[in-house]
DNA sequence: GTAACGGATGAATCAAGAG
DNA sequence: TCTCTTGATTCATCCGTTA
């Protein structure tokens, strides 16, 4: 279902079947309300934003409009799925509010600050240097896609924080025409690949109901997702029609969420079954100075692998899986790696060495 | 009028008068519901904790209590006062909605990024890094005070932006009881600072209804300000009333905002009837391509010194001061730093070298 | 070729005070 | 409240041209 509609969202969107999308990015009109020309100091006029789509007459206009398309979102958006919306101090504190109001779940909100911001000319107020992101779910109980490992090993093994610092959309990646920016607010790839990456799986639907020059739905081809793509003007559908159709899929294990599949759950019986463990055979610690029989329950004198590892060393909890080794061929063996075999040989899952420390890369 | 209050901000505010606060900082209070009561939470505000924000009834309870304070808020503020909100993302869109649903007027939303923020243990979502600060004045047209050149000099040179990296309060800094924090969210003495520093001036009055252990009044102490402070819980105001007691006012011209005085505005007419000009005299630029007798008006051929100097550049606009030279001795001399002269002999401000153009420091 | 230089530009609620 | 005068004000980056 890849498809990039030319039209009004606004008649678009009512096309798309209720629970059918996966994740979807907004880059509405922020409302800024601007009066005049902004001069630089050496005389010449800023190129800011006055486009016929950014006018609205007042703060219950811009909400109404804002309601009426999180309304269709919301109809259209899986179970589980994740929205993002992007805006500045002009019209977030009114998508947020209206968010929380229609019974959305804020998980995060993200800063986008930007390494080089356009300067405060006059010197009137803080430069204005970030945008904000709202990462929101249908309601409290979705169960969402975050894809925890991929984004810390993206941050070089540490944990991604709610600042994420990128550059403004220039130079090569900048989609232009007659050399001059086509469109006054193009969105930089790395924060669509931090979005899709983050918060969807390969093969998911992703949606743009203002794609613009068409960032979203070329990012998300880029990185294996679907896409489906909405522009009322259409120099900016033709333009993302181009950009798409010549964007690549690039092949990467990162994109294919290899850090973040969860690994089947295994019983010890199901491994006694499959002869992997013996039925009383003995479990011994690392330095042997335990040993327990394994019963055909799977359990070590009544107790979990875990719960008994644990007691052992005065822990609440424990992985016994990191804990416990059998003997083979009179060497001690962990049963986590034969729980890798298991998984390899009976379900497929091959294991991947996974980042769980600082500082530490795959 | 100094004066820290120990009541309910709702039994203290009626009594502050009409106009007559220059600057508001407000930390509010969360709430969470337990048994359809909403109570204080002690700051502690996120994830699990937070449990029954997703009852929409907790969050209209939330706004009335927030428009209940800040009617008042606004009565009390003079014309052009500031106001700071601080929040997270589970209040800040419904305080930015309500600020903006009264009339305020956002000049910056501010981005506190945590340089060591509490890590996410859980691993499900990004690491919330951040706290956000609203800015507003009282409405659209308000002549705000903002001292820029103080914050540019602070942060070595170049404009500040509206991410602002600070460490959370800890060491020496946090006001302990017993060895243990006394309050759980006070806030770092460096983010009162830069708000005290750019939208007051020495001698304002700064108010906090809800002052925790008096980091506003101790700070708003420190730089020269005036300060009044409300607290309803005794705990925390006497370890706020001791707090600001110690606290010595430090003597720094900085704080006297020396580098945000505006220069008395000059005629030139008036600087011809005191001799620093004369009728008829010839106005050059620096490379002396073009020569200009000032008239008694203090016109170049008709123009203003401004406009013609820009004309003379293809320019929008330019500062004349910047642009002409006078001879004096045969040499030539610019305007500017006749002027500089005139402002010290005949106005008595003390011209201090400012920071102009980019990498240039004081 | 390569380094140095200079122009262009980006979601912007962008002036203040006297008369 | 409106008009007019005075005069204050930018940073990081990309790209084309010059040395």
């Amino acid at each position: 279902m890849n498809k990039l509609f030319l039209g009004d969202t606004f008649e678009i969107l009512p096309v798309l079947k209720d629970e059918s999308v996966d994740l979807i990015f907004i880059d509405p009109p922020y409302f800024m309300q601007t009066e005049g020309n902004l001069i630089r100091s050496e005389g010449t006029f800023f190129d800011g934003i006055n486009e016929e789509w950014d006018k609205f007459g007042s703060f219950e206009e811009y909400d109404n409009f804002t309601i009426k398309y999180l309304k269709e979102i919301k109809r259209i958006m899986k179970k589980n799925a994740s929205l993002w919306i992007i805006g500045s101090f002009q019209n977030i504190y009114r998508i947020g509010n209206i968010l929380q109001n229609l019974g959305f779940w804020i998980i995060n909100d993200i800063i986008w600050k930007k390494s080089n911001p356009t300067p405060n000319f006059k010197g009137t107020r803080f430069t204005n240097s970030h945008e904000t992101l709202l990462w929101v779910v249908k309601n409290k109980n979705a169960k969402y896609t975050f894809n925890y490992k991929t984004m810390k090993y993206l941050n070089g093994g540490k944990q991604m924080g709610s600042v994420w610092e990128i550059p403004i959309c220039a130079g090569k990646e900048r989609v232009k025409t007659n050399g001059k920016k086509a469109h006054p607010s193009q969105k930089p790839e790395k924060l669509l690949e931090n979005i899709i990456l983050a918060t969807s799986k390969p093969k998911d639907v992703v949606l743009d109901p203002f794609m613009g020059v068409g960032t979203t739905p070329a990012i998300a081809k880029r990185l294996g997702r679907k896409y489906v793509g909405i522009e009322k003007e259409k120099k900016y559908f033709d333009l993302a029609k181009k950009r798409v159709e010549e964007e690549k899929v690039v092949e990467n294990p990162l994109y294919k969420n290899v850090l973040d599949i969860k690994p089947p759950k295994v019983k010890i019986t199901d491994m006694i079954k499959k002869g992997y463990f013996k039925e009383n055979e003995n479990f011994l610690d690392k330095d042997e100075n335990f040993i327990f029989k394994l019963d055909k329950n799977g359990k070590l004198q009544g107790n979990s692998i875990h719960k008994l590892s644990a007691e052992l060393q005065n822990k609440i909890n424990f992985n016994g899986w990191e804990y416990w080794y059998v003997k083979r061929d009179n060497k001690l063996v962990s049963i986590n790696k034969i729980r890798k075999e298991y998984w390899k040989k009976e379900t497929g899952y091959e294991h991947i060495n996974r980042c769980n420390r600082q500082y530490c890369h795959i």
